[in-house]
DNA sequence: GCTTGACATGCAACCGATTGCATTACATCC
DNA sequence: GGATGTAATGCAATCGGTTGCATGTCAAGC
C-alpha cells in the first residue's frame, strides 16, 4: 500500500484538492488563498478559508517544502545538552526561531565528531540552515556543510564562516584584576579541553593579564571539564601554594569548591575561586564569583544571523563578538595574610 | 524564480534523474538501488551507487517523505529546557531516536499551553510521532493530537494514551520513613505546581506515608518551583517549627538549603532537607539527600514506546511506570534533641 | 519448439503542494 | 467602438522521489 505510513489514525488529512472541490474552485486558488490572499478577491478567500476550516484542512508542510524548497526548519547541534552551558542557549535559539515561524531540530553530538557528522548528514537535507555550537568537527568538514547551507558557528572561529564568539577575555581580565587587587600574587588556571576555542581564549587572557600585573600563574588541567574533575583538581592546586584559582567553567569551579571544602580549605577566607560562564547563578556554596558569558544571547544572535543569511542578506562573513563582564559574588576575598606578606 | 530557496550555495544538489542519466538506467532503478537493492542485479546496484557517489547524490528526504509519508522525524516537547530535570531526558531520547535513524524536533513550551499548542501545530505535519513531557495542555487537546499521530506522554496520566510515569511514590515514602527513623515528627512538604501530575503524586505519597507513621505534615508552596522560591520558603518553614522538609524538586531543595544557610540554620544538624529528582548529583552543599527519579530512563523508554507504536505494534494503551528510590547523602540527620524530646 | 515463470528493468501515475503563463470578464480611455 | 489594461481565476508543469504494473529476456520443463 502506498499510503502506509501516512495517517495511521482516524480520518486521512484533507488535501488541497478536497478543499478545492468542495469550495468549487481550482487547487491553485486554494493554494493562493493561503499563500497570497491579496491575489484573490476577498470573497473567494473567505469562502475557501471557511471550507478549509470546516474540513480541518492544514497545508501539508512536506509537499510545500518540495515545491518551494523552503521547509522552515533549522538545526541546532550542541556538544552536550546536559552541560548547563547549553540549555539557556538552546532556549534562546528556540525562542528566536519560533518567532520566525521555524521549527528546530536539536542534535546532541556528545562531543564526538563522528556523531556530529552523522547528525549533520541527517539534518542537512531537511533544513534551511544550521547552527553549530562548540563544534568538534574539523575545519574542512565544516566548510563543506557551510557551502551547502547557511551555517553559523558558536564559539568556533573559522575564517569565512559566520560565527558568534562569546568573548570572555574582558571578563577574565577583570577577574585577574580583581584577584590582583585582593592581594593575590600566585594563581592557578584550571584548564578545559585543549581543542576548545573557549579554553584557548580564556587561557590566553589569563596569561596576558597576569603578566601585565606581575602575577604568577600555573595551569592545572580538569579534563573533561566537569564537577568531578574540578573536584580532583583541588588537591594539586592546594599543594601548589597558590591562593586563588580561576576555572575553565562554572562546573569545574563548583567541583573545585567541593574539593576545597573536603580539604577543609575555607573559601573565600583562605582561598579564592572564580568560575566562568555564569550558568549556576547563586546556587553554589559560597555563591560563585564568575565571568558572565551570556550564553543565552549567543543562541539568540546566532539564529538571528542565520535568518538574515537565509534570506539572502548578509552574504559577507560576520564575526560577532559578545562581550563579558565579571560578576563578583562570595567566592573571592583578600589573599590570606601568610602568603600575601611573603 | 521557483528554485529560490533551494540551494543558494554552490552546486545544485544532484537529483535522481541526473544519476539515472549518467548511469544509463531509469529513475526507478536508481530509486530501487537505494531502497530495495535486492530487487536489482548486483551489477546494476554497484554501478548506480558508484555514479551516485561520484556525483555526490543523496536522496532528498523531503521528496521521499512526500511520496512515502514517512520522514523519519519525531518531536519532543518539554516544558522548560533550562530546568535541569529535562536535559538528561532529552539526551536519552535523542540517543534512542538516533539509533533508530530518526531526527528529533525539540520544542520548548515555557510552561505555556498556548505556546505548546502552537509548536504542536507546527510539528504535527512533519513528524511521525510525538513525545510530550510534562505537558500543560488540556486533556481534550492532547487527545486530538494523539488521534492524528502516535503520541506518548511523560509524567502525565491520561487514560487511553501511552504514557511513561516516573513513579516517585516509593522514593518519597522511603524518604519519609528515613526522616521518621531519624526522629523527625513534624515535617513540611514544599509543594510545586498544582496542575502537575508529579506534584500531586508526591504530595499524596508524603501524606500517606506520614499518616502511616504518625508524622505531622504541613504544606508550604514554592511556585513556580525554582531556586528562588525555594529560598523564600525557608523563613515560613523555620517559623512553622518543623524539623525537616521534603521539597517538590531538587531546585527548590537547593534554594531551601541556601535560605536556611542565610538564616543560620545548620543543615543537617538542626534541620534536614530532602529533594526530589536527583538531577544535581552531589553538587549541592551539603550534598542533597534526594529521591532518584531516573529522568533519563523516561526519555529512553518514551522513545522506545513511540517507536513500537509507529511501527504498528503495541496498539493497546500502555502505562509504563518507572520506579524510584531514596539516595541518602548529607542533608539529612537526626532530629535536633530540643524538638525531638518535646 | 513452445509454454511458463523468475528475474531485471522501464513506464507512468502519484504524493500535495506552488507558480508561470494563459484566459476570461470587465472597466477605462481615445 | 475598438484598443488597452487590470483583476480574478484556471491550466498544467514542476519539485524529487516511490511503486504498481507492464515488458522483455532467458532458462527450465514438457
Amino acid at each position: 500500500m502506498k499510503r502506509d505510513g501516512r495517517e495511521q489514525r482516524s480520518g486521512i488529512a484533507p488535501t488541497i484538492s478536497q478543499v478545492a472541490k468542495v469550495s468549487g474552485v481550482s487547487r491553485a486558488t486554494v493554494s493562493r488563498a493561503f499563500t497570497r490572499p491579496g491575489m484573490l478577491s476577498e470573497e473567494t478567500v473567505r469562502r475557501v478559508k471557511a471550507v478549509a476550516d470546516k474540513l480541518g484542512y492544514v497545508p501539508n508542510q512536506v509537499a510545500r517544502a518540495l515545491s518551494t524548497g523552503r521547509h522552515g526548519n533549522v538545526a541546532l547541534i550542541v556538544s552536550d545538552v546536559a552541560n548547563p552551558f547549553f540549555p539557556p542557549m538552546i532556549r534562546a535559539a528556540q525562542l528566536h526561531a519560533d518567532k520566525a515561524g521555524l521549527c528546530v531540530f536539536l542534535g546532541n553530538s556528545d562531543e564526538d565528531p563522528a556523531r556530529e557528522e552523522l547528525l549533520l548528514g541527517r539534518f542537512i537535507g531537511q533544513v534551511e540552515g544550521l547552527v553549530l555550537a562548540s563544534s568538534r568537527l574539523d575545519e574542512a568538514q565544516i566548510r563543506i556543510y557551510a557551502a551547502r547551507r547557511p551555517l553559523v558557528l558558536i564559539n568556533r572561529d573559522i575564517e569565512g564562516i559566520t560565527r558568534v564568539l562569546i568573548d570572555t577575555a574582558p571578563g577574565v581580565e577583570a577577574a585577574i584584576a580583581h584577584l590582583a587587587e585582593l592581594g593575590h600574587r600566585h594563581i592557578a588556571y584550571v584548564s578545559g579541553p585543549t581543542t576548545s576555542w573557549s579554553n584557548q581564549q580564556r587561557r590566553n587572557a589569563v596569561r596576558k593579564e597576569a603578566a601585565k600585573r606581575g602575577l604568577k600563574v600555573i595551569a592545572i588541567p580538569a579534563r573533561p571539564p566537569s564537577y568531578g574533575t574540578g573536584r580532583l583538581a583541588a588537591a594539586p592546586i592546594v599543594a601548589s601554594g597558590v591562593t586563588a584559582a580561576i576555572a575553565f567553567d562554572d562546573l569545574v569551579a563548583q567541583g573545585l569548591l567541593a574539593g576545597l571544602a573536603a580539604l577543609d580549605v575555607d573559601v573565600p577566607r583562605s582561598f579564592s575561586v572564580v568560575g566562568c560562564d555564569d550558568v549556576l547563578g547563586e546556587t553554589t556554596y559560597p555563591p560563585l564569583t564568575t565571568v558572565s558569558a551570556r550564553c543565552a544571547d549567543a543562541g539568540d544572535v546566532a539564529v538571528g544571523l542565520l535568518l538574515s543569511q537565509m534570506n539572502g542578506g548578509a552574504s559577507g562573513e560576520i564575526r560577532h563578538k559578545l562581550n563579558s563582564h565579571l560578576v563578583v559574588r562570595a567566592s573571592t576575598g583578600p589573599a590570606p595574610a601568610r602568603r600575601k606578606s611573603r
